[in-house]
DNA sequence: AAGGCGGTTACGGTGTACGTAACACTCAGG
DNA sequence: CCTGAGTGTTACGTACACCGTAACCGCCTT
């Protein structure tokens, strides 16, 4: 029997390939029609008439040259979203506090699709900081963004773990049990450190951010260049992040 | 011959839909799928597919009581599309410069789909201010924002007014001749002052951006509440929004 | 001139997704 | 306690929307 495609059961295709499309366009900018179809292993045609429908609707633009970027309507939808999720909205002002005190930056990280996904950030006015992005991913298992894992029923937990640890510097995390038995240590402190295990030369301070029965919703992350950063810089940002993750459950409604 | 749906050619209709469905929720948080099906004329079953397959995708979220909102996808996409979408990347920072200097609420404003369409804002730290929102619309013929039809071709024009003009306030002009002789002097004297057209009490500003050759491109635009605003900050606000719009066009390139 | 590559169109067959109908469930009222 | 009017949901057979193939039209480069 093959193996491919479970059809997801009451999943429009046409629609989720448009998606894919719409994705394809957020991620890189002034791509081709050519290059979306090959990147999706779709036919032309259909690409085509997706990006059709797609840009009378104003969701994506054709420049002169044929390549493609959002639209407008894409704005419309993104500034009424982050109205309409809560956790974004309360968030955002907390992350701005948090980031104001520590002079650094800072994220909001939730679980999708198996990796952690940047959903809200500030950055501070300085010359150099670290660089953060809505809608960047990472794998859930490097960095300060495990306590995403460390946080999620035992059993999810291990299944949310993928076989083999993707390497992104030489101080990641690439061993399975050496992984499960930091998460157990980070569940009892509260929080995670990371030095350099996603960039070299960051440090990274993350907590979780808990529901009213224990379970994590989110993470909120400060990032910082090493040099710059002293042990007691560390217990500050950790203080902080405790201070914010408990007004972004409170704001919540817990 | 019926005159009903012309099917336009090369439009996913199943896509279609399913962007009607994405704004009705952007536009009405917390709607209940029988509402979305009422009010786009379609069918229940359909609509759960639909709002089934954004929500496996993270663009819609439903809530425990079943209702939907946006969801985090959907603030991702929004996002890159501020970035990528030229004029409101460079009016941004502009619009906040503006809006510093006035002390007054500045918007950027399109033409889409017969409408004007607010694509950029930015709202002063005051108790009392206009209130903006990115992604609400106005009728073409009412209020400043009427400078967008005046730079218009003569064609693309009268054929942009619609035969009855709506009427927001007992200042709205609602005769087709009267408007046209308006749009005529605004386009002389390069921009346009409207007192009370669209919200009683309010009065707005505002000036064309345009392309290198002369097409209109967006509208920039203060508003006020009519009380505090003389005589002399309506002059001052011309000019920073001459000013602003200059700006504008030469940080497209030209 | 030939070939490659991007985007586009045309068209006929098929399988997706459509609507109907019936189903569960909750709530309000009689 | 039943009934009716709301929700949201499932099942299913049919039709047509949409798909892929193939051919086409530029535009480059060789």
């Amino acid at each position: 029997m093959p193996l491919e495609k479970a059809p997801e059961r009451d999943v429009l295709q046409s629609v989720n390939v448009c998606l894919d499309v719409l994705l394809s366009v957020a991620q890189t900018p002034d791509v081709r029609l050519t290059e979306i179809a090959r990147s999706l292993g779709e036919t032309k045609p259909r690409i085509l008439r997706m990006l059709r429908t797609l840009e009378r609707r104003g969701l994506v633009r054709k420049s002169d040259e044929g390549t493609y970027r959002l639209g407008t309507t894409a704005i419309v939808i993104g500034t009424a979203a982050s109205t309409q999720v809560d956790l974004v909205r309360i968030a955002n002002p907390i992350l701005e506090e948090v980031g104001q005190k520590a002079n650094e930056t800072t994220q909001l990280r939730i679980i999708d699709n198996g990796e952690s996904l940047c959903i809200a950030k500030f950055e501070p006015m300085r010359d150099l900081r670290v660089q953060a992005m809505i809608g960047r991913r990472r794998p859930l298992s490097a960095g300060s963004y495990k306590v995403l894992l460390a946080f999620l029923h035992p059993q999810v937990q291990t299944q949310m773990i993928p076989e083999v640890l993707p390497r992104l510097t030489k101080r990641t995390i690439t061993d399975r049990a050496k992984l499960i038995a930091e998460l157990d240590k980070i569940r009892n402190q509260g929080f995670c450190v990371s030095y350099g295990e996603v960039s070299e030369q960051l440090v990274s301070v993350s907590v979780p951010v808990l529901a009213f029965d224990g379970s994590v919703i989110a993470a909120v992350n400060v990032g910082a260049p090493a040099f710059r950063t002293q042990r007691s810089d560390v217990d500050r940002f950790i203080l902080l992040l405790k201070d914010a993750a408990r007004k972004i459950s409170a704001g919540l409604g817990w």
